[in-house]
DNA sequence: GAACAAAATGTGCTCGAACACATAATTAAA
DNA sequence: TTTAATTATGTGTTCGAGCACATTTTGTTC
């Protein structure tokens, strides 16, 4: 890889102008066939890569990004993508690129969809989506195709052909790793998974990561555990949780599915006495004083500044580089325990 | 930062040619105090950026990157480098950049010595090193300073202020992560600490890694515990090793230092009956198969491969983009159990 | 105020790819 | 063979930064 072959220098070495080798790259026709032959000959001597510099100096345009995610106000494991936004933002600044961000609540759907519509209305170029709602999700879609927006997804994946990229993580994998680890703290006994969520039916993901940490323990053939699953609700969480704890009372193990394992760790603790091994979700600040005062064992980093991150700098090298988008992008699923949590955090 | 800034609207907006705001941009002086004053008023003002596309346009000379780490043949260890060689030559192929990796063999300082001498001699602008040598690795790198070469480390720590960069992981954490691992699925007994090299005092990673280890145990002030060590070599290492486990009979735990878990797992499993937990280094293949058939419980990634990748790829973005070195970038300290390992190896 | 030096400022070219447009070569029709 | 139509090929400009060099302005001295 040593020479860096320019246009210019193919023109010379097969006899023709730069015009002509430029047709010929770009297959623009109207190229004669000993021209053809001849540049096609020196072609496949050499090894010619575009300088993709020069290449995109003279595409002077503007790129839009917008960025659609729920409000780090309404739920703090959204935090860090502002972080994340905030390094691509500097990354690449010295490019044409322009990012904004769009903000709706969590935990309603019409946001969901107004914020959406405002940003077909601003037509940017790509659209970088947090799809929380799925069947709000798959018509929004639609319409930013139609406007032949370009639309990539993280966080929640969704099923779609017109979505060209997704970043986030395989969560049925992602309980496996939470049933590994609890196999590996937690020697037998019951052990439950609690699912924190308004409308669990619309929350695929934690369904994805019960089948997951069970498809585990399935698969073991272990008598030894007996797994046990419950759905909390915000309201009068506490009372059924307490409930369930006193129902329980030989748990040995609580795998929590979401990023709110802070809001019954100290619950359980005062309900049970023997020791119970904990494994929840996401760096959290309340999840890493639990975890760092051992009262919870591992926390599985979902990772959403990295997510966030990475969406927007293959956006950037799509337009910028015209790199070709990958289409699903699994990032590690991070064991974290409390030695180790700061490298995830920044 | 939606309109991007060119000099020349600079010029039009200060009213001087774009020479004069050059010059002020360099601080090559000859401006007059009117000229500074009227372009800094308008800089204060817009948010200028020079366009890295146009500003390497102009550069066209070829970088050369030499690469120096030990011959995968001889530990596997560093057979994931290769891959992410390939990798950043593949990403960065479009730009003016010669890759070259050169091997020694890792336990011949001799070796070290003379690949880095040709290194020299072939005058490349950076060299990435894997230091394993402490002493003859500050004695090369004063040679390349001498020459005016870059000196970037990964993997190992050398205390040098010539040195601009170093890509690795932070050992006496590493050691600690191992530890708190341990703590989490040992509940008591005597655990082993297990240093497989053949000059250990030259080993200091090995060295840090048990220090970190140790002092995690330390600030638990948990009596249950109790720690020891064991040096092996590679001769005559598994009688040694038979003869340690015939006299520490209660072993709970066994922590190797090294990547070399594989070596001696099973000598240590068909010598004790009970349950022992193992945590080792690495995902070498062998490695693996011990974690996935449950005979290894934890494996720390030290990422050789994203070290490389990462060091390769500052050396770009200073280079080709003029991005600054930052001096230290401590990877994190990867947890590893047959669930998450194949996120890690790619 | 002329003559000259020194300082300040402006102009024009380069890098490589891309593409519009001008020109040359070839073929088809008269 | 001439003319027009078609096809093939070459030329020149653009993008933004950087720098060499040309030109203008200012300052100094006799």
């Amino acid at each position: 890889m040593n020479k860096k072959y320019t246009i210019k220098d193919i023109a010379q070495l097969a006899g023709v102008s730069k015009g002509t080798v430029d047709r010929v790259l770009h297959k623009r026709g109207k190229v004669s066939q000993k021209a053809l032959d001849s540049i096609n000959a020196v072609l496949s001597e050499i090894d010619y890569e575009p300088n993709l510099i020069a290449r995109n100096l003279k595409n002077n345009k503007i790129y839009t990004i917008c960025v659609v995610l729920p409000d780090p106000a309404y739920d703090s494991y959204w935090l860090p993508c502002i972080k994340g936004i905030e390094e691509a933002i500097k990354e690449f600044k010295a490019f044409n690129l322009t990012i904004e961000t769009h903000y709706f609540d969590p935990e309603s759907s019409k946001t969901f969809l107004d914020v959406n519509e405002i940003v077909v209305d601003r037509a940017p170029d790509a659209v970088l989506l947090a799809p929380l709602f799925y069947k709000e999700a798959l018509g929004i879609v639609e319409k930013y195709i139609k406007k032949e927006i370009l639309v990539n997804t993280f966080n929640n994946q969704v099923e779609s052909n017109e979505i060209r990229n997704f970043v986030g993580q395989d969560l049925h994998r992602s309980g496996r790793v939470a049933a590994k680890l609890m196999a590996s703290i937690s020697q037998k006994g019951q052990i439950a998974i609690i699912h924190i969520a308004e409308k669990f039916k619309n929350a695929i993901h934690m369904q994805e990561k019960e089948k997951g940490f069970r498809s585990y323990f399935v698969e073991k053939e272990d008598s030894i555990y007996e797994i046990i699953s419950l759905k909390l609700k915000r309201t009068n969480y506490e009372a059924k949780l307490t409930d369930f704890l006193t129902e329980n009372p030989k748990l040995s193990g609580v795998f929590i599915t979401t990023s709110k394992a802070y809001q019954i760790v100290e619950i359980i603790n005062e309900a049970v006495n023997d020791k119970i091994s904990i494994i929840g979700y996401d760096l959290l600040e309340k999840n890493i004083t639990l975890l760092n005062n051992g009262k919870i064992d591992f926390l599985i980093n979902q990772n959403p500044k990295q997510q966030i991150y990475l969406g927007i700098s293959f956006l950037v090298d799509h337009f910028i580089f015209g790199k070709e988008l990958r289409n699903t992008t699994f990032l590690p699923i991070d064991i974290v325990n409390s030695e180790n949590a700061s490298y995830y955090m920044e």
